[in-house]
RNA sequence: GCCCCGUUCGUCUAGCGGCCUAGGACGCCACCCUCUCAAGGUGGUAGCACGGGUUCAAAUCCCGUACGGGGUACCA
């Protein structure tokens, strides 16, 4: 075999959005494909009727696509397979393989008989399954310590179990790399494959992805839907740089870096077998590296719907020129878009609210806050509006008292202890409001 | 309970018998820069779970113990 002949796959249930954890199986099945020149299949397991949701599996697309992870063939659903599935059970019972449960017949007498019982299929006994995993090596398990395993549901589905491994077999699966949460179900999966009489294809079982309590990721308790990340802000780029660093690493220690370079370098030997943790604070500094990095006309192009949406201001108070100005300094500050209009909110607002600590440590405790702001005031009446002479008198003002000037005046007009360099959005702003921020900030001292 | 898998700084990792008095990154701390907050720069903090082997030599190989996780569904 070539590494042209190479497949894998990859296999979502659409039974929820899809999370941190899919998306990383997706990704290092994509990464193994391009790394090797093989084929990335995306096939969708809609077996279980009931908790399918399919308005949903357009949204899984969608996803994948934002993550740039592309595939070359399909989307295949596993429902168009009912028929050769339901075949197979078919097989299996007639061969004696397989029993019907609560059912005294032993052979499918009418097939009708599938939509009412389940089907288990007849474990071997005293056998050893052993198959050698790309990312563990050699695992082995007793098939007496497997109980016969339901292959057909009474409501006329196949389970997991028979579908994956004949859709792996059909679609000449070579390599399927999931999670480690299906290692044991991959000796039944194989019993089954040799049932068919197909060759299994090599299993690569990824690390799992855990929270802070080392648990498995879960819908429920974690934070882990793709869809939230996205709307935060966060740049694909850096979630799937991020992604690809949990349970493999390059052996040059270059952390972030393009996509094509992680996948010449992808190798699935070399993946981990301990659980990873996703560490939200590890994402935010890959995120703001790549904001930073961004040209900025990109950042503004990405910046602008968050600003426009932002229900503190009109969407056409936004001004992209103005929003371009002062964009090098804002993506230094941000590890996520959603995080921008907060830097720049100052500039769009007409009055701005003192935020409560800025308040009191930056106005009421600073020293001679009250005289700083007077002097300022009455400097900026008539002082030439640019950014260096705005500068210089705060300054002077502030040496004239002997203090730091700026903290006081920078609060009063942005409401808050941090911020962006101020005289450049000063200018903007203008005189006027200005000088009415200040005159306002005055009373609260 | 039973089966399976795992264990390098707090976290993600490099390491695949000598290059390791264990390297990088995030975080954290300090300093520099600075109108603030950042960014950037410099330095620092912290780890091979434990016990036995094998070997001239072990983070690396083997065995055991402990701890952690996954599975044990007519979910996938």
């Amino acid at each position: 075999m070539t590494n042209q002949d190479i497949r894998c796959r990859f296999a979502p249930s659409p039974t929820g959005y899809l999370h941190v954890g899919s998306a990383r199986t997706a990704l290092f099945n994509w990464l193994f494909a391009r790394s090797v020149g093989g084929t990335f299949v995306l096939r969708i397991e809609d077996t279980d009727g009931d908790r399918n949701r399919p308005e949903l599996i357009e949204v899984i697309f969608d996803e994948l696509r934002w993550l740039g992870i592309d595939w070359d063939e399909g989307p295949f659903y596993q429902s168009d397979a009912r028929d050769r599935h339901r075949q197979v059970v078919t097989d299996l019972l007639v061969a004696g393989r397989a029993y019907l449960e609560d059912s005294d017949k032993n052979l499918v007498e009418s097939t009708e008989l599938l939509d009412a019982h389940a089907v288990r299929y007849r474990v071997p006994k005293d056998q050893t399954v052993t198959f050698n995993d790309a990312v563990r090596g050699e695992v082995s398990f007793e098939t007496n310590d497997l109980e016969d395993f339901v292959v057909w549901r009474s409501n006329g589905t196949p389970t997991f179990l028979l579908a994956n491994a004949v859709d792996d077999a059909d679609m000449g699966i070579t390599h399927a790399i999931r999670g480690e949460d299906l290692l044991s179900t991959t000796p039944k999966v194989q019993l089954l494959m040799h049932e068919i009489g197909a060759t299994p294809p090599t299993y690569g079982h990824l690390p799992l992805l855990v929270n802070e309590q080392r648990k498995k990721l879960s819908k429920r308790r974690d934070d882990v839907s793709i869809a939230d990340y996205r709307t935060r802000g966060y740049l694909p780029e850096a979630m799937v740089n991020y992604l690809a660093l949990l349970g493999w690493g390059p052996d040059d220690d270059i952390e972030i870096r393009p996509i094509a370079e992680i996948v010449a370098k992808f190798d699935l030997s070399r993946v981990n077998k301990a659980a990873a943790f996703f560490d939200l604070k590890k994402l935010d500094h890959f995120s703001a590296t790549y904001i930073q990095n961004l040209a900025t006309d990109a950042f503004v192009a990405q910046a602008m719907p968050y600003l426009q949406a932002d229900d503190r201001w009109p969407a056409e108070a936004v001004d992209s020129a103005l929003v371009s100005e002062f964009a090098p300094e804002v993506q230094k500050r941000v590890a996520k878009l959603s995080e921008v209009p907060d830097w720049y909110d100052w500039i769009f607002l007409d009055t701005v609210e003192i935020e409560e600590k800025a308040l009191a440590k930056g106005l009421q405790k600073a020293k001679s806050a009250d005289q700083v702001l007077d002097g300022v005031i009455a400097a900026f009446a008539d002082c030439p509006w640019d950014e260096d002479v705005l500068n210089q008198t705060v300054r002077d003002v502030g040496d004239a008292l002997g203090v730091k000037s700026a903290g006081p005046v920078r609060v009063a007009v942005t409401g808050k202890m941090g911020g962006i360099p101020l005289y450049g959005p000063l200018v903007r702003l203008g005189r006027e409001k200005t000088i009415d921020r200040l005159r306002a900030a005055r009373e609260y001292i």
